[in-house]
DNA sequence: TGCCGTCTCCAAAACGTTTTGGGAGACGAC
DNA sequence: GTCGTCTCCCAAAACGTTTTGGAGACGGCA
């Protein structure tokens, strides 16, 4: 049977309030009372039962984390990052981490509002945001403490950090523009997705400074995965004219169009670029290594979890809507080296 | 205020007793009442307190999950498909999955301790075992449930899912000699590490079969990142004599080893045959497509799931100790299309 | 009429903590 | 001798549930 604090406090002749109040440390409790509690808490191998401090505390001590996938399964080196980061930053101050999946969509919601009205968690991270987020207007009507990777449609008064998606295409697109490529296609993410808009923007944009128009009939919706990267770069190549280039809005959809591209026999590089997003790991090493714009996928997780933390404990974070610069990690697969001919 | 059941006592003119009862559907209490109980209950949004239901119960719903990452950060996609599946199964029976990391050692055993004495858990999924396995050794010593994915050295009284590494390996090595690969090196995952022996083993094994035998010089040891798989073959490749194939001991560094050998200036598949082990998504769209043995994350993280929730449940689980043979997915990277010429 | 079931209901205890609101005793100062 | 001030301790309430062990009302039956 488990240890109880009324088990050292028979043990030690003494009441259980003492003995709660040796082990929190209180001073109104003698040093020598203190000593030979803590003693029998060891001896005995006493581990506070955590579901009655939580009960009495109204606190839970945990952060939810509720992945939004679209099948049931899904790969995702970016969300297994992201999970250390926050795993990690989370255990620091002694805070457990709950995760569950769920699709978007009506259950969604259900899940959030169970695990709050369960007093599960104590607040959420969120990510992946959709540009009518119901995630946070439920969270910020319910007053629950969370903390947004990404920004969405409407009055940003929510705690966030994001990567400057505008910035990082526009860098992208000037890069590109630069080598010589004015056919460019894109691959881009569900247009629900707020990066979507914000990285299809910025592409459009910065080709636009160069006076090269992103067309319409060159642009391809994908889920974000290899795969679909895949299709849709197929679905690119078998047109009459086919692109120059490629500026998938994720690595994983680059890595897919790379692919594409290489079935065809097509050299990649060289008869078209690819360009990625994210700088997955995966990105240093595919072949040839793929350009694409870096974030700090660790570190954005740490410090969004940093700042549920805070707002958790009633203080307001250090700094509370982040906004980072991407930085272009150029490698092979836009050809740096063997540049298209001017036209 | 969050509401309670004693809101709907008051509410309802009934007892918490009653209450509590017509909510949980004993037959004791009277249709019309149950009613009229539920009835309020949604009215009023209410939702249980897991919290005081658990510490009631005696039970908490709830699996551990404690990945055992080497760095603080670690991005891996096997781990985020092998998430997913155990996550929904758990949410499939109402059980919350509770996920932290922690490097192996010290501190390990610990956090396990942690969240068993705390109550915080009914049971743990273990993964990635080591050939000492002092979780494995702790968790049966304590009595607490566990599903194990891997096998360990020592008496396998543990319910487990593994893959059967040495057959798996044992095919590789087939068809790399049939396809006659002479020279072939290996990188291998970390000698503690349970599969590692047996992968390496079934690769002996397999090459012995056809007079081939692997060279302690032409195996290195990584650390099952890309990085690492990079770094091998780096070392690998700068002998004077290059093996003429590498198989890798998972996906991961098999990519890493394609990047360095193209790096080299080697097509692979052709100068070099590679290979993996896992068959992640990335491993069908690489260049040239991975060579790779198959294993099933998400179904035996589902079945892990499974079986741990029926011990858990105080049932027999249907299927407690189970390997599966994994299969050989046949892509490019081992050029069966272009052969090496016979020595 | 008295007894026994059957239906409904409920008060109280329990799960393992923390916090509240004192209380007893020692000691000095007046 | 009284009062005040410390120092150390503790009983009881509280967190929100579930379970235990009845209890009252009512009808049927001998």
């Amino acid at each position: 049977m488990a240890v109880t604090i009324r088990d050292i406090a028979e043990r030690t002749g003494k009441s259980i309030t003492t003995v709660s109040r040796a082990l929190a440390g209180y001073d109104d409790v003698a040093p020598e009372t203190k000593v030979l509690v803590r003693q029998v808490a060891v001896e005995l191998g006493y581990e506070p039962n955590l579901l009655a401090q939580r009960l009495q505390k109204q606190r839970t001590d945990t952060i939810g984390l509720i992945l939004p996938t679209f099948g049931p399964r899904f790969s995702d080196p970016f969300f297994s990052e992201f999970l250390a980061g926050v795993g990690n930053r989370a255990a620091r101050s002694g805070f457990d981490l709950l995760v569950s999946t769920q699709p978007p969509g009506e259950e969604e919601i259900n899940a959030y509002r169970h695990k709050v009205q369960g007093r599960q968690v104590d607040g959420f991270i969120v990510v992946r945001t959709r540009r009518q987020d119901a995630r946070i207007d439920y969270l910020r009507r319910a007053g629950v403490p969370f903390a947004v990777f990404g920004r969405a449609d409407g009055t940003l008064d929510f705690p966030f950090v994001d990567e400057d998606g505008v910035l990082g295409m526009r860098l992208m697109a000037d890069h590109l523009a630069r080598l010589g490529y004015r056919r460019v296609a894109c691959i881009a993410p569900p247009a629900e997705l707020m990066f979507a808009q914000l990285r299809l923007q910025g592409l459009r944009e910065g080709l636009a400074e160069h006076g090269v128009l992103l067309e319409e009939s060159q642009i391809r919706v994908s889920d974000l995965t290899q795969r679909g990267g895949y299709a849709a770069a197929q679905s690119l190549l078998a047109e009459a004219r086919i692109p120059d280039a490629i500026a998938a809005c994720n690595d994983l959809m680059a890595l897919g169009a790379m692919s594409a591209a290489q079935s065809r026999g097509l050299v990649v590089g060289q008869d078209v670029a690819i360009t990625g997003f994210d700088d997955i790991p995966m990105a240093e090493h595919s072949h040839p290594p793929l350009t694409t714009l870096h974030q700090p996928i660790y570190e954005i997780a740490a410090t969004l979890t940093e700042m549920l933390l805070a707002i958790i404990a009633g203080k307001t974070p250090e700094q509370s809507q982040v906004i980072l610069k991407p930085h272009l990690v150029i490698r092979r697969s836009c050809g740096s080296a063997a540049q298209p001919a001017q036209p």
